[in-house]
DNA sequence: GACGGTAACCTTACGGCGTAAGAGCGAGCA
DNA sequence: TGCTCGCTCTTACGCCGTAAGGTTACCGTC
């Protein structure tokens, strides 16, 4: 019947696959047997290219960070990381759920490896020491990490809209319980030109200054 | 046969109970059943105390929120934000399943809205705008949450010892591929005096001297 | 052209999951 | 005494990841 044979899988089909189903509805309904189901083939066939669904995803992940912008080394330090920085948050609220893997992968990839590596190499060029290197890679991670965890847990997904969200969240604010939150809400975050995503910029300037001082201060 | 009738369940003793067991075997063997047999009770008696099993987690997040140190107002606000942070991350490895949690949960508990709240407080009676006091939150929270992330992901628990493994690793690396993660690993991971977990106070401080900046450029 | 090996795929089955539906039961009150 | 009601238990459903092993179609070799 079939006379042409099916194009056969290979693991970074499969992992693509997943990727797209996690991108369209979320981690939760990524099973093997949805997946199978995507690819056109039985749950069990899966495991002749990824040997558990951790496994898969670790290859997911890996695949996420495959598409983050790799800073250049010796094109101006603090343009190139800020540039990995913005890249790595757009690729994150492409890939929600991968934001929350993060944490739960303690094997690395291939992209992963190169990813760091390229960061290291960039502030290394650009006169950074061994030591200061290995604190600002920790900073950057934190900082990329640390802001997606807080955007993507937020009720909502587009910047415009965030302050009718917050206003009915106030509303159910006791102000003698939370002053300053209730403060917060109405004088700020439910102000016209109020985003939650410019806090990214803010932390990151502040960041990159900080990093700057303390590359002056050793050279 | 039951002489004395046994202790009736509350939402509280459920969640703390998910709590312990969370601690001890991570947040995988965590089911309603295996609570169920914890407290002395069939699965669907839980469900007379949380709503669902979202529902438990939302409340075993917000447990974890209450045991961080609240900063108090007017005692000297880098020192109080300071004490936050270092209690949060304590907090955070004592209950390391948390840190893959936060970014989950969309609806905060009176624990979480109370923390934010006495941040903003002590930075408000500080004498922070509205505003920067928001990006103060925001970055003081990525700190934590960023530095954490990487720490809980760390294929081994304490310090000491880190350098073994940051060296078993480093020799699985090819030189010429990862030449900067190499050196990082030979030149300063692997040296006696490493322990990732400084990393965090050095991110603090970069932080707190520049949220000072900011503060004292607004007056 | 027959044959054996092998890689890709499928079938079946197991134990565990979250939870819907509703029955049973004991305490407190009328 | 009998009723109500809140808590607990029983049963069942449709999912899940994956172990074990069978089936199929292509390959190089003679």
């Amino acid at each position: 019947m079939p006379a042409r044979t099916r194009e056969p899988l290979t693991r970074e089909r499969v992992v693509r696959a997943a990727v797209e189903i996690a991108d369209r509805d979320g981690l939760a309904p990524l099973s093997m047997r949805s997946l199978a189901r995507h690819v056109g083939v039985e749950a069990m066939s899966l495991y002749h290219h990824v040997a558990s669904k951790d496994d898969l995803l670790d290859g997911m992940v890996d695949a996420v960070f495959a598409e983050i912008h790799l800073p250049r080394a010796g094109e101006g330090w603090a343009g190139q990381v800020r540039l990995r920085s913005t890249s790595g948050r757009e690729v994150l609220l492409r890939h929600r759920w991968a934001v929350g893997l993060m944490d739960s992968r303690t094997s690395p990839g291939p992209a992963t490896l190169r990813a760091h590596d390229a960061v290291l190499g960039c502030l290394r060029a650009a006169g950074f020491p061994v030591e200061l290197a290995a604190h600002a890679v920790a900073a950057l991670d934190a900082h990329l990490y640390g802001y997606l965890v807080q955007e993507v847990s937020l009720p909502f997904r587009d910047g415009p809209g965030a302050g009718e969200v917050a206003e009915r969240i106030a509303e159910g604010l006791d102000p003698a319980e939370f002053p300053h939150l209730v403060e917060i809400a109405r004088e700020h975050v439910t102000r016209p030109g109020y985003d939650f995503r410019d806090e990214f910029g803010w932390g990151l300037d502040l960041l990159l200054e900080g990093l700057a001082r303390r590359l002056a201060a050793v050279r």
